[in-house]
DNA sequence: CAGAATCTTTACAGCGCTGTACATTGTCGA
DNA sequence: TCGACAATGTACAGCGCTGTAAAGATTCTG
């Protein structure tokens, strides 16, 4: 059977389309005996209306877009969930795109992929520069997650990466740890996120009077946990001594927990170890893990809070939110 | 500016809207010097197809819904990001719509939420009977994931679980393990899949001539991870005694590899552990663990053949799938 | 070289819905 | 009792695209 339209209801309710549209729609003047009439029409007929042409006559979606690296990483998975939630309430259903950090992934999420298929994206770019971005997106409501360099046309919501890291190492300091590494320059990693976690990771060593010592910042060879564990090995054979080490991310956390312990280190009353992003993972390793966690569920907010706006027709220069973070203390780096 | 139309095109090509549209589609009996004519229109105006007037005109969306309970559960995170790369590869996207294992939200997904929005669905009810999903879906095209209780008009894909329980338990004696625990019946849990796994259990038991102690099967008051070391804690407390454990789940064995280490059990010269599903967990558990290993591609793969053939017209009664599994043998349940 | 066969291109209806402009009905005050 | 004004309902164009049928251009036969 074919589907039911429109139109067969208001045959069968003997009325016109627009007053069945107003019926389904929730529009304040129909009569309550009229509606009752439409309605019963619509259940008998089982009618539900077809959303693509809802679309084409109304020119809005009601979908965003999400488009991040992967979506089976725990953070962007929280994420996604987070964002889901948020654009449910207000009537936003939220389609997610992984970009898998291919450059030109990224450029079909602002370009063809997305035409008139979402009212807006939100994307957190990872290769891409902001230039790029503010000469491709045109029109299409765009906001960016992440920290990003010079985003003068852009709306984008971040953390204070280099608070966040400095809140970090300061929580290891007051540990009474001096020999901090940082775990996460990622070979041809262009972003500037590492670079100002790096300055906050120097402004907590300065403050408390220790001298950074360039041998400490750890270089992997790629984004997966086993580069985080090799990265620790070779620093670990190169003779590094540390007894703190503050990672990009969790799971490079996760790595470097399993190779300092493969080689006998025990964690943290030799090596106290911080993750980044405050996942789930933090939970499965053991010990549980230390994490600078940024307030996701508010990232997530102010995001969708800045692309409505800009979807309800705001023009103007990018703005640039800062949202909170913490520090979640679990068993890697405790408590002092 | 207004967005560029297939009419803008045509005017400044000089020719028919329909031809700007053969260009657009790569239709093949389109002379070069006027396919060069009207690309250069294209070009100049930066002409981009509005997908959904498109999608009214033809009928098809060339999207997908891929419905489960949680984005951020490390197997449906898996499951997603294989079906979207997937997917991608034949032309199809993929919308992914969170139950949270609400039988209301499982409902929506069936009814409403995606009319004439996707061309079909893979779903994996946890809350919902067969019977109702049968009674709801009309003729929109389904493949359900994950067991199924008598799914006679739908299709669906699955891996052998009692067979993989089976398996699980029959490595867990290999090792020499007698007492074998079973964590993971939820309480109010209606699935099917427990059901079977118990039986996959119960029968390797048998098998090695294991008399099965009911006292083994452990039950948990929820889903979450606490729900699993409060578990093993109680059933430690009530002074069980067992050498081996299999879980429902990764996240499970992640809570019973925690609340065992604190109570002093070695794991695995105690107790070893498996864990099921084979996520990314296992790698952040120390010991890592062992795990029931579903072949989730080639369960994505299939669901997304056996839909794409409903899309393409296919009728009639519904197929059952069965999709092989492995053992993923690591450090918290090792070969012997 | 006429007529058939094939290749290109065009005109236009229609996908299912909503916005707009207008027609109809009902209500109320003077 | 009548006009003014709101409250309801209707007719129809149009959102931007593709499918269909048919016209026009070109090439191929005998």
């Amino acid at each position: 059977m074919a589907r039911v339209r429109l139109i067969d209801v208001a045959e069968r309710a003997q009325v016109s389309m627009k007053t069945v549209s107003n019926v389904v729609n929730g529009y304040a003047h129909v009569q309550p005996q009229m509606r009752a009439r439409v309605q019963a029409a619509i259940d008998e007929l089982g009618y539900r209306p077809n959303l693509t042409a809802r679309r084409l006559a109304t020119g809005r979606t009601g979908m965003i877009a999400l488009a991040m690296p992967e979506i089976d990483h725990p953070y962007f998975g929280e994420m996604a969930s987070h964002l889901a939630e948020i654009a449910l309430q207000r009537g936003y259903r939220v389609i997610i795109e992984q970009t898998l950090s291919d450059a030109e992934a990224e450029k079909a999420v602002l370009q063809d992929r997305e035409a008139g298929l979402v009212d807006g994206v939100i994307f957190q770019p990872t290769r891409m520069a902001t230039l790029d971005i503010a000469r491709l997106h045109d029109d299409l409501p765009l906001v960016l997650l992440g920290e990003v360099d010079a985003p003068v046309t852009t709306d984008h919501v971040m953390i204070d990466n280099v608070a966040a890291a400095r809140d970090g190492v300061s929580h290891l300091i007051s540990l009474g740890r001096r020999r901090i590494a940082f775990l996460g320059l990622v070979d041809g990693d262009i972003t500037m996120t590492n670079h100002r976690r790096l300055l906050g990771y120097q402004e907590a060593l300065d403050d408390a009077g220790i001298r950074p010592d360039p041998g400490l910042v750890l270089t992997t060879a790629g984004f997966d946990r086993h580069d985080a564990d090799d990265a620790v090995d070779r620093a670990l054979d190169g003779g590094l001594a540390f007894d703190a080490v503050l990672c990009r991310d969790d799971r490079f956390a996760a790595g470097a927990l399993t190779a300092l312990q493969r080689r006998g280190r025990r964690v943290p009353e030799d090596v106290a170890v911080m993750g980044w992003d405050d996942s789930a993972i933090t939970a499965y390793t053991s010990p549980t893990l230390s994490s600078v966690a940024p307030d996701k569920r508010q990232l997530a907010a102010n995001a969708f809070d800045l692309l409505h706006e800009r979807m309800q027709g705001h023009h103007g220069p990018g703005r640039h939110m800062v949202v909170g973070h913490g520090i979640s203390v679990r068993a890697s780096a405790p408590a002092r």
